[in-house]
DNA sequence: GGTTTACATGTGTATATACACAATGTAGTA
DNA sequence: TACTACATTGTGTATATACACATGTAAACC
């Protein structure tokens, strides 16, 4: 295996970018998130409940191009903070889910953190760089 | 809290287009690579070693933009599967680590996959679009 | 009415990620 | 020599991700 192979390899491969821009990105919203005791895996899913209002976690999830069970995960959690309250099973065990005063009242704190380091990132790569590539990101992340 | 101010949220957030982008097509390299017994997280990690050799585990973390705290626990996977060899502690305690056999037809086994699915995710992608774009992900995970 | 099909959920297991903290090794310095 | 500063490593803990498998519910079809 010659240096030129290895090179196409560390010098392209798409899962590797992806990840190490992921990876960067999480920890810097996470410190910003720290103080708060949320992590921005958990502010978004308080955000999709508060404005999506899912009829199912499996409707949530891929909205949140998630697998089913990370997010079934994450929401364990989140009910046992006492942020997110599921409903009654429905139509084919359908849960709804909504949050809860506490819930509410944390996203409404975390709001104006989130907004700040979000400059912060759009600052950091430029924020026209930024407008031109972020469908591009929802593209990778969803397309066929 | 107004509609307005959630779409503001799940409508531009960074980290959650970078963390779906990345989970999307972490899913699909792991599903190509999953014949060999390889994750792709793996993958990288032994096209690093063999093509860096990385004189310590810092290093390489920092070379691939991850903690390495992180990079030591999927070390630790590698050797006892035996792909990898770490060597003796040298200056302040700094380890090289070097492919086993197993570890190098490992990684010559994985390369036309890698290759084939690689191809695949630029096509879906679009290759322009991609050869655009590439690089600014690099830029997210690294720049200050 | 029973079977098939599709959709929803929950659990076991493995891996990935990273913070907090502790321990070890080396160089410089008082 | 003792102390300080710094670099490297390892471990405990928590969370994130997702596959494999099992179970529950309802509609469609025979």
């Amino acid at each position: 295996m010659d240096k030129e192979t290895l090179q196409e390899v560390y010098g392209n491969c798409a899962c590797y970018r992806a990840r190490a821009a992921a990876r960067r990105v999480t920890r810097d919203y996470d410190e910003a998130l720290k103080p708060l005791g949320l992590k921005i895996t958990q502010f978004t899913v308080l955000a999709s409940i508060k404005g999506l209002k899912p009829s199912s976690t499996s409707k949530l999830a891929k909205g949140l191009a998630m697998e089913r069970t990370s997010l079934v995960r994450t929401l364990e959690l989140m009910q046992n903070k006492g942020w997110v309250r599921l409903g009654p099973e429905g139509y084919r065990r359908e849960q709804q889910m909504e949050l809860t005063a506490e819930g509410e009242a944390l996203l409404e704190q975390a709001l104006p953190v989130w907004r700040d380091i979000q400059k912060r990132f759009e600052s950091r790569v430029g924020e026209a760089r930024w407008q031109e590539n972020k469908d591009w990101l929802l593209d990778v992340a969803f397309s066929d």
